[in-house]
DNA sequence: TTGCTTGTTGGACGATCGTATAACAACTGT
DNA sequence: ACAGTTGTTATACGATCGTCCAACAAGCAA
């Protein structure tokens, strides 16, 4: 009779990567609030209790939820820094340009951050995979900018100010895509790296 | 024998804002993952049935909750523009000099501005809300850009950019302290307005 | 084929959630 | 002093939460 498979065996990386995979879903369509072991099973298609034989717990998971969303953001960073060629500024462009366009600007992985966000409070842990998270993605962007000619003295300021005004815009382009569209975020941070810049270099 | 009072009527209105700064509390202290109904009864001192009878749910108390610390932000902010004379300029840097200090820079407000953005996507009314907030503060901050001689044309722009910036670092100083001073990220972001402010006059 | 390892299931468990409700008591007007 | 209004309490209810665990079965080794 029926020699159907009852379940399929997965390899223990590949499931892990399922579940986060579908955290993530979970937490795009049904927010921090809606997101439990469950309905992350379900999404997965696996037993409830699965989850907890790859994750200390929920927390766990949405931290290797956060890692993955943050490797994909970086990976998108730097797909578009490689087709941006050499220019140092054409190559600050890509980045910002990247910054606000799919899969990072994307409405969907807020809610991720959002869950991320509420553990950094309460979990140390959690509150240095973020601090380290941050120091990635500002030295990633000082080594855009020193190559544009930003004094290594005002390196570090420059790139606090650039994060915070893309994650500014990118928070506010998230939260109401109404308020202002892509392009102009666009406009808007480009325009603000060439005060920067000629800022920058008039000090020589 | 024991007259003392079983409990203590209140206005319905000194009951309902003691409701709301109790969820405040609550938000500040156990994160959104831990603000339940019963746990800000118990921090409020009533009964957690008390908490239905003037809210129609949590969902609507974190809402509530959000316009009042709107409103406290804003009343520090009017407070920093009030001290700070007539001076365009002046009035500017106080108001980001504001931005980073108590009461808006203590991180217990991030929680409760956390838990309403969890609620922004999945709830049109809340989504509304934050909408309109984030129009009056970005209305607010064009009429001081306005008197610093911005030309009307990129006032939107320059008004949005600003709003970025300043929650951008208002964020980062809140979730990770050690990454930056709150002096720091002052000075980050009047050099940011110095460069706005010449870029936009050199346009006359 | 047989036995072993272990990924996987499905449900049980206690705790806690949001909400509803009946009884009570504090205040107000008469 | 009395009665009515209603803010308040305390509890009950069903649902859902995270976690745990014994039984099962898929795949691999011998």
């Amino acid at each position: 009779m029926s020699n159907a498979p009852a379940f399929t065996r997965a390899e223990p990386d590949a499931r892990r990567q399922s579940l986060i995979e579908a955290c993530a879903r979970v937490l795009a369509q049904a927010g921090a609030a809606g997101t439990s072991v469950r309905a992350i099973a379900l999404e997965a298609g696996v037993s409830p209790g699965l989850v907890g034989h790859y994750f200390a717990g929920i927390d766990a998971l949405v931290a290797a939820t956060y890692v993955q969303v943050e490797a994909k953001v970086s990976a998108a960073l730097d797909s578009a820094l490689a087709q941006a060629g050499t220019n140092p500024r054409a190559r600050l462009d890509a980045y910002v340009t990247a910054s606000f366009a799919p899969p990072i600007a994307s409405g969907e992985l807020l809610a991720t951050w959002i869950a991320f966000w509420s553990l950094v409070r309460s979990r140390p842990d959690i509150a240095r995979q973020h601090d380290e998270q941050y120091a990635r993605f500002r030295a990633r962007l000082e080594a855009l900018l020193a190559a544009c000619g930003i004094a290594p003295a005002r390196l570090r300021h420059t790139a606090i100010a650039v994060t915070a005004l893309v994650d500014g815009l990118w928070l506010e382009l998230s939260l109401s895509p109404g308020a202002f569209s892509a392009a102009q975020a666009c406009a808007i941070a480009r325009a603000q790296l060439d005060a920067l810049i000629s800022t920058s270099r008039s000090a020589y």
